[in-house]
DNA sequence: GTCTATAGAAGGATAGAC
DNA sequence: GTCTATCCTTCTATAGAC
């Protein structure tokens, strides 16, 4: 491969996922992401053969990217409550960086659950309890935290999480009837969630 | 209008809903309403002229469906918790019914946010704050719940409620790893959820 | 590797008969 | 009010020159 080939693929990867993001895989077009690539659009058939593929490609690196940012999570050095706080400062960071993300990968893998399968795969999320169980087998004592209702509490955190960014466009229409703005609100979110789930969560 | 006109309506209107839930607005296909509703495809545009207008009359329906779900919140005969309780019970049903629902209007808002400022001005819903401060002065007082936390506690809840059906696809196939299954997860969720938010905004 | 030109199919929309 | 036939546009994908 020369130079050449990696400047373009990475130009037409870029453009697909800008396009993807935007539009979603049914509103995408080809000519639109050939036009903020730069190039033309056969090229786009030349480096990735089809939309599917390129799309796959593209939701690929995206999906993983969300689910791999939660590496603190494993940390030995941090308490429960640290590792909650920390979370969601870093959680809801990417996202106010990514705004667009929440929508599309929810809306692409609920149209095609197949889609979120392969990326689960190769990440350790089905093991989280254990590793949970492990590392703050003390800790827990002081916690309603248990097996049988952990999917609950770690699905409230994403939702927490989440929701603000997936929901945009409605929150920040009823904050601005209320007089309050979207970007402070997500600002105050980052420690308010985090008080808000270990009050929830607390013996 | 005869009697025809309303059945054929009704049946394409029907269908026009089955589609554009799971396909969303850029996936649906005209033709895949008509062979629903089993008609002619022109009959579509008999009706509703052109794909858009289908759509919206579609989009304001279920969308309305959703924010007039919150009467019993008004209601002057039920504490702050009992509605909490109520809310969750009642929306959890409602999604399990339509498990589509979310991820179609977060996504359909997300790209297209003027769609859902005409739903929310017919909605008081920007004056929840005000009618929740005039019904539970006194109980007030043991939450902490102030008017400039509202938006985090209102979006909080929301979310717990909402998000488990927009990552239905995603959160099952974690379940499925972790030996549990979403149904029943979903059922236990309806008290979880309250218990989790009560014992959150408790002071 | 990149472009132009175009095939081939599909989708939304309309005309006109009944 | 409903159908058939068809127009027009758009989109993915490929052929072939450079």
């Amino acid at each position: 491969m020369t130079e050449n080939d990696n400047q373009t693929e990475g130009k037409i990867f870029e453009a697909a996922t800008e396009v993807f993001l935007e539009k979603g895989m049914d509103g995408a077009r080809m000519q639109d992401i050939a036009d903020r690539a730069g190039i033309n659009k056969s090229l786009l058939h030349y480096y990735y053969r089809t939309k599917e593929r390129l799309f796959i490609a593209v939701f690929e690196k995206v999906a993983n990217q969300m689910f791999k940012k939660f590496a603190p999570v494993y940390s030995e050095n941090l308490t429960l409550e640290e590792k909650i706080r920390f979370f969601f400062r870093e959680h809801i960071d990417i996202l106010k960086k990514n705004p667009g993300l929440p929508v599309f990968i929810l809306n692409e893998t609920s149209r095609n659950p197949e889609r979120i399968k392969k990326i689960l795969e190769f990440s350790n999320i089905g093991k989280l309890w254990a590793i949970l169980e492990k590392q703050h087998k003390d800790e827990l004592e002081r916690y309603n935290i248990t097996r049988e209702n952990f999917p609950q509490i770690m699905t409230s955190i994403a939702a927490i999480s989440v929701f603000p960014f997936a929901a945009k466009s409605i929150i920040s229409t009823i904050l601005g009837k209320m007089g309050h703005d979207f970007d402070s609100y997500i600002e105050e979110r980052k420690e308010y969630a985090a008080d808000f789930v270990i009050r929830a969560i607390k013996k």
